[in-house]
RNA sequence: GCCCCGGUAGCUCAGCUGGAUAGAGCAAUCGCCUCCUAAGCGAUAGGUCGGACGUUCAAAUCGUCUCCGGGGCACCA
């Protein structure tokens, strides 16, 4: 509707260019709006406001020109100048109707479009080390991820979601170091651990399985262990010297093999419960990309050189640095240190040049905020090797607050006491958690609400949008408890006597639906979508409280029910792309 | 010090690629169930859009400065 609207503007103008009124080279960047206010129609321009002064002109004399060479179209039923200069057009009542047609033959495709056709995108998201469980904030991270790349799928875009697992670098052998320590506990070992290892309870857990597989095969006396070691910080060193001492200990006390053996069970493990955490929050992934792979394949290596050749790499300190301020960036970079490990950097460098390689028209990256000072260092590592660092959308997303009684329920990764996403899901539910993450934008700081979500009455938005969608359900059952025969034609046909402003309100608002999927998904914004659903469900109760559905004249009662049944499909359609269920009862 | 995000009703937030009288929800006050789920609806009240200056026919929205809150500035990931 818009499009066409903006067709007419775009016709009247070409004529009042022809007549000599408007200059010929005019830019004309016409804007249909929705208007706020009912009063002022359906639909706004400001095209006359934003020519006035290029024309020389009068806004509201123009207005009246264009106006005045407006084709006509079915579907407006008056055209009226107002305020400034705005030109506002009045829909007939009818026009709306045809959309629960077109809700019916669509279905759960209503609301879909083409708008990305033919053009990829890869989206990554949550991405967490597997050193420990999904905490809150990763959370709020797989809720948007998940939502953004299924409103980009809902648009047309061919959709690859991804999880970048870093399961090579050093944090993955604090791990190891920190379930050996554990179970060398286990075995009765004295071990004081060390500042910088995992102290989780769920370190203790995989030691107790390495413990129960293996016995003391991997036990190795705390003297050998600790003998000669640097100082840990308690005792005035370096805990990142310490612990790298450890786990060079740890290697050569068990050997390749062994050490493997626990590295692996520590990342399997993990890894396995992240994935089931995700799973269970309706997040899915078409790819868990390793890290490893990436190293063994030599695309680490590859694209060191690649930066080489390129000119932007130089030695210093034993190190070899990337001159990233050359392309933006605050300062150098490291991408080999001293100790000839290649830095984190170096391999995420290596993978993003690999999504470029793949061929993805658009990619898109869901970091925690506190990660923002990482995007130019990526950018410019792109741009070094010239590939086309705008493909490349790095979507930053701000920190949850969890509040319970009123008061912080704030988790601290350093003792290993957080909050966990599994903790979240069991308290609130699984739909509250999708709903609430993703109905703040995400720059916003959120304070997540947990009583708010956990509460079962209409306080909580979620609650509230999927008991219109039950209702509906209920008025169908009510229907049939009293026997009555739903004639669907007859509905279609009788559409005309949905005269209330009730039911024109709702109708606009499924007319809307498509507009919203649209702009939320190309802004990358699911909050939006999640606020729709929220008026949508606030039409949808209006309603029901203004009038009876199982009225007995025949035709009414099957126009309403045509219409409510639109209704909750469109409700449904929305809560899917927000991974939200639509339950039937409730 | 530099960079990013936020500051809109008592609280949580929309609106921010400039438009008409700044909107929701919760909380508050008052109403509505012999009737399809009251997990609902209606009404009332609530605002110097952090502050200042600037750009514009028009600024919550854009620019500069400033204050407050959160985060980031590693040979960690």
């Amino acid at each position: 509707m818009k499009n066409e609207i903006s067709q007419l503007v775009q016709a009247s103008l070409q004529k009042l260019r022809q007549d000599g009124i408007l200059p010929a080279e005019l830019p004309a960047d016409i804007k249909i709006e929705r208007t706020r206010d009912k009063q002022h129609g359906d639909f706004a321009c400001n095209i006359a406001m934003m020519l006035a002064k290029p024309a020389r002109c009068n806004p509201r004399e123009l207005a009246q020109k264009i106006v005045a060479n407006l084709p006509a179209l079915d579907a407006v039923s008056k055209v009226e100048i107002a305020g400034a200069g705005f030109i506002n057009f009045f829909l007939t009542s009818g026009s709306c109707q045809q959309v629960i047609g077109k809700i019916f033959s669509r279905k759960e495709a209503y609301g879909l479009s083409q708008k990305g056709k033919g053009k990829s995108v890869q989206v990554e998201f949550v991405s967490a080390n597997p050193t420990g469980p999904l905490h809150v904030g990763h959370g709020r991270g797989a809720a948007y991820g998940a939502s953004v790349a299924d409103l980009l799928e809902a648009v047309g875009f061919d959709v690859h979601r991804e999880y970048y697992v870093n399961d090579a670098g050093r944090q993955m052998d604090i791990l190891a170091a920190s379930v050996w320590l554990r179970y060398l506990e286990l075995c009765g070992e004295e071990i004081v651990f060390p500042v910088n290892g995992y102290k989780g309870d769920y370190v203790w857990d995989i030691a107790a399985t390495l413990h129960r597989e293996n016995g003391d095969e991997l036990r190795h006396s705390q003297e050998s262990v600790f003998a000669g070691l640097p100082d840990d910080e308690p005792d005035g060193g370096d805990k990142e010297t310490y612990i790298d001492a450890l786990i060079a200990r740890a290697n050569e006390l068990l050997g390749e093999s062994q050490y493997r053996q626990v590295f692996e069970l520590g990342l399997n493990t993990i890894l396995g419960e992240i994935r089931r955490d995700l799973e269970e929050f309706g997040v899915v992934y078409q790819d868990w990309y390793s890290e490893r792979s990436l190293t063994s394949a030599g695309a680490v290596d590859k694209v060191i050189e690649r930066l080489k050749l390129s000119g932007h790499v130089y030695e210093k300190n034993g190190a070899l640095w990337f001159s990233s301020t050359e392309f933006g960036d605050e300062k150098d970079r490291v991408i080999v240190r001293e100790n000839g490990q290649t830095t984190y950097f170096a391999s995420d460098i290596a993978y993003h040049a690999d999504k470029l390689e793949r061929g993805f028209d658009r990619v898109i990256d869901i970091w925690g905020a506190d990660h923002h000072g990482y995007v130019p260092r990526v950018k410019a590592a792109l741009k070094a090797l010239g590939d086309d660092d705008s493909k490349l959308d790095v979507l930053l997303v701000q920190f949850a607050i969890l509040y319970r009684d009123g008061k912080k329920a704030q988790m601290s990764t350093r003792s290993g006491e957080f909050v966990t996403l599994r903790e979240l899901r069991n308290e609130v539910g699984n739909d509250a958690a999708r709903f609430f993450y993703v109905m703040r934008k995400c720059e916003q700081h959120m304070d997540f609400d947990l009583d708010l979500a956990k509460s079962r009455s209409s306080e909580n938005p979620v609650y509230y949008i999927q008991y219109a969608h039950a209702r509906i359900c209920s008025v169908f059952r009510q229907m049939k408890e009293k026997k009555i025969q739903r004639d669907s034609e007859r509905g279609q046909a009788s559409l005309g006597m949905l005269a209330e402003s009730h039911e024109a309100d709702l109708m606009m608002a499924l007319v809307k639906y498509p507009e919203v999927v649209e702009k939320a998904a190309m802004n990358h914004e699911p909050h939006q979508l999640a606020h729709f659903l929220r008026e949508l469900a606030n039409l949808l109760h209006t309603y029901y409280n203004a009038h009876a559905f199982l009225v007995d004249d025949d035709n009414l009662r099957d126009a309403r029910l045509n219409l409510i049944d639109a209704t909750r499909q469109v409700l449904a359609n929305g809560l899917k792309l927000l991974g939200v269920s639509a339950p039937e009862a409730m």
